[in-house]
DNA sequence: AAATAAGCCTATCGACTTAATCGACATTAC
DNA sequence: GTAATGTCGATTAAGTCGATAGGCTTATTT
């Protein structure tokens, strides 16, 4: 189960992606729009604007920009950032390594090489599927970024 | 990232595969062999006693047997006896349906576009793999239950 | 320059979950 | 009947999750 702070995170993006590219929108505009507590959505714009996926302006008439282009923005990245790795074991991340603390023999792990086919294809997916991809109307081919 | 606990469940069903069938494993030696908290592993193995994987006797000599053929235990099964379900939402378990708190139109969720392919998929392996998966030495083919 | 409107940032909260432990009880073998 | 074993509920300490609070900084407006 993804947490429901990355939930938020995609719908703001998604939010975001769908504005006029002109001003930057406000938090309390993308709250309010995405049913998201105000406060909540601050910390979590502010994580991704660390990561650099969208930008900030302070001030009167402030507000947040996207970065990048929706189709440059995966599902993947956004998670990794607000829920850590996706991987099912730490030993299995490639983006945040570590052992398993119990781990003896990595290379022997009976239950990491499963694993490791259940990590490939979840990274399959959400490593393709883009912000863009969840814009628009529901309808839309091409929403479904299958498994090849 | 899936729970110690799921973890421990694993690897002692491997265990209790690996035995002899002949009579049953002790928790004790179980807790030994793979390094689990002996009291914790108690849990474990009543939960899936409960779930009908392993039988179990007391009483002196007494211990726990698998159920199954290690063929007929699938990583999902035991994932979601321990962890829960499997899916990124509630709203696409397929096991454990149930709304999304925030929902709105489930139809027309853009979020829930995308994740459903990320359910199908980590579905299509873990529900695949199995206890016999696992078993045996390292090199063995077949261990990758790739996708397909 | 003061007032106001926005984002920035850290701390804190209560509820829940996780990993683990404890202790009393029930059952079986010998 | 005693020792060995599984059963089961309660408890704990630490951590996480979702959310809120409040003061700070920056920019605009008047």
């Amino acid at each position: 189960m993804i947490s429901q702070k990355a939930k938020y995170a995609l719908r703001a993006l998604i939010d975001l992606a769908e504005a006029s590219h002109d001003d930057p929108v406000q938090i309390s505009d993308i709250a309010a729009s995405q049913d998201i507590p105000r406060k909540f959505l601050e910390q979590i714009l502010l994580d991704l604007k660390h990561q650099g996926l969208v930008a900030s302006r302070r001030g009167k008439a402030g507000g947040y920009i996207l970065l990048r282009a929706p189709e440059a923005i995966t599902f993947g990245e956004v998670l990794r950032i607000i829920d850590g790795p996706l991987a099912p074991l730490p030993c299995l991340s490639k983006t945040a390594y570590h052992r398993c603390v119990d781990c003896k023999d990595e290379a022997a792990c009976q239950i990491r090489r499963v694993f490791a086919g259940a990590a490939d294809a979840t990274r399959g997916v959400l490593d393709k599927a883009t912000i863009a991809d969840a814009m628009g109307d529901a309808g839309r081919a091409g929403a479904a970024t299958v498994l090849a």
